[in-house]
DNA sequence: TATGAATGAGAGTTCATTCAT
DNA sequence: GATGAATGAACTCTCATTCAT
């Protein structure tokens, strides 16, 4: 149906434009008149969308994430190897290291979730449901890679998976803050260096060091 | 000074208030009314002793951060070997895993740091001073270690804390976050396992596997 | 357009109410909260209309005053000789004068101006404009007399306007302020007497003399 | 008394230090605190001698005024002949035109004056009183010219008085404003030329034309 | 006298939400 | 669907005033 589709464009725009105002003034700082300028649709159409400011900045965070998500998963399915994959992933989750895709508004989206997650049960699932298909890929990757002999074989990949995730977001937390002694440059070489030692192969030399 | 004495103390007072009200309600729903309800004085007594609800906010979160910093710190010169130092730091480290040491409030306080810091360069300074002042720590423990033969040589040890800390920080935000998959039990052993691995020694078989 | 016609409706209504509210509780007494009661609305929405109380006052007050300034205005253009016209202006600018124009809300909101226009900058300057016109009206009534052979040659009209304008405003404060011994009566006389050996012409004896 | 004393100097310099405040910041800006900080004391020991920042305020505001009266008056006693004591008034009431004796100060306190006594009893009488003390300084040097034979007979001393002094009100203000068309030297141009030509006399070339 | 910590009563302003059009 | 006027509930911050010391 047209209308139904124009609703769901809506849906959408508003959920994008939410998006943008939480990266740039944060969370707690976003009036429903900023998304709505942000949208070029007056304050009350928001909330005849959706039924009230919460439950709009909830759905924009999981919106957004999700859409992070689908964009690099499809890129990283394209890859042939397991290395390049893991590889690639890598990459893409260094904020600022890949000047195509800086990835900082995602990173600061993300610990806005986490902020709400403390306390909203609702967004506590939903983070988990995410940071599980994040975890899954990882490990994905890594089975893929095992199973092709590019990877050592490794105890348990679950935990392997888990430690990488884990390293990446705690990493990534620090560059994304501007630390000025974690740089984009640093968090991926240790990255890589973790990825290389935990799965037993060889990166290109140009990688692993400076 | 009695007078200065005086002040002082409700200078911490109120940090005090505020950092539980921050850890209860999350930063964005704290009141100034909330911070006098928990210090038991009046509103406005708040702000006669801080300028502004954004200063005593970002006060108190570091205030808060900072008293947990030298609580651990104290803890862990305490003890004589550097193995049993790690140990300490990791079994501190994992929220909800020690129960005399819930550290859960310390966490979500460290997490609405990020958030802040984001946006307020005066937080993102301060938040960059306590994290490397931690890593500092970590760095230390491990140089101590290999000075006492208790751990192997390892190439770099800055690189090693860098890794070390943020897996920690990594974890911890779903253990927090009360992920049913990533448990306080298993965020431990993955630290203990990476910390075994990368300094080459064998912790007490209970240590290691659950 | 209606809606354009209705704000605009909305916009005077509110700029009324202050006007009455500064007039009986004076400016510095004057909150949102009575302008709005006195406006029948709520004290937000005044602040929909006027992006600060300041704003809101500022714009009163010259509104008030430019309402007064057209009123006398048409109905001096209305009479037929200068002498009238002169005649009615001292009538209509003597607080208390003629029982139907009290004029002294208006008095005390003009004072109101001065105190503001001591540090407002914006304010000053429509004081200037609004005391500038008033004088010039004067100053045409007296060419118009000189023209018509009603009044004797003066030597510098706008030099004549300019006392005759400072008069009425030294003497009005003294009335308005209700001081006992300068009654809106002997201020009448005053600024007749002024006005006929000024301008070298003879009053109706009535005029003169009490 | 040395107590007393020091009690009534604490009082002077408390009012004084009002004085200072209100000419600055306006009567409607002033705090309790600002007076204190500017007497040197804290704001406990303002309302330690007055009974509130009101009734402090209006002692302030009659106080400065009966300051400056005794001090001009005390001047003008000093002349010798009748046309010199109109003369020093004049140039002393206008606002900025002696560069020694600025007024601008004092009649921006005159102004504030004003707005209270619209709503204030108390300080309606002050300055009702004040203003006749003014009006009879005015009218006494007028009789003394007479007396002397430097001025011609005028019908109503008194009269004129009141018109001499509500002149110099009325133009005071608009030289206070900093109006740009009513300049000091233009204001006592205008004073000067009302006095000779109400009082028949000639004053020196070089006052009556600029 | 003198201080300054402490209170409490507002006041301005913001903003989510509603609703008539 | 869409607007934007209107409301009302907070919330921060200010400041006169009190009072123990």
């Amino acid at each position: 149906m047209a209308t139904n589709r124009q609703t769901k464009d809506r849906h959408q725009e508003i959920l994008d434009a939410a998006a943008r105002v939480i990266t740039e003034r944060g969370l707690a700082e976003t009036r429903i008149s900023d998304v709505a300028e942000q949208a070029g649709v007056s304050p009350g159409l928001i909330l005849y969308y959706f039924e009230s400011k919460d439950r709009l900045l909830a759905e924009a965070l999981t919106f957004a994430n999700d859409q992070f998500y689908l964009r690099t998963s499809r890129e990283i399915r394209r890859l042939p190897s397991a290395v390049d994959q893991l590889r690639r992933l890598i990459d893409l989750s260094v904020p600022g290291y890949l000047p195509e895709y800086e990835r900082l508004d995602e990173w600061a989206l993300w610990i806005e979730v986490w902020v709400r997650a403390l306390r909203d049960k609702e967004m506590a699932k939903d983070r988990e449901v995410l940071d599980e298909r994040w975890r899954s890929q990882i490990a994905d990757i890594i089975r893929n890679g095992r199973s092709s002999g590019e990877f050592g074989s490794t105890e348990d990949v679950d935990e392997l998976a888990l430690r990488l995730a884990s390293l990446i977001d705690g990493l990534a937390i620090q560059v994304v803050m501007n630390d000025s002694k974690v740089t984009p440059e640093r968090m991926h070489r240790a990255c890589m260096h973790v990825a290389a030692h935990e799965l037993g192969f060889e990166f290109a030399k140009s990688d692993v060091s400076p």
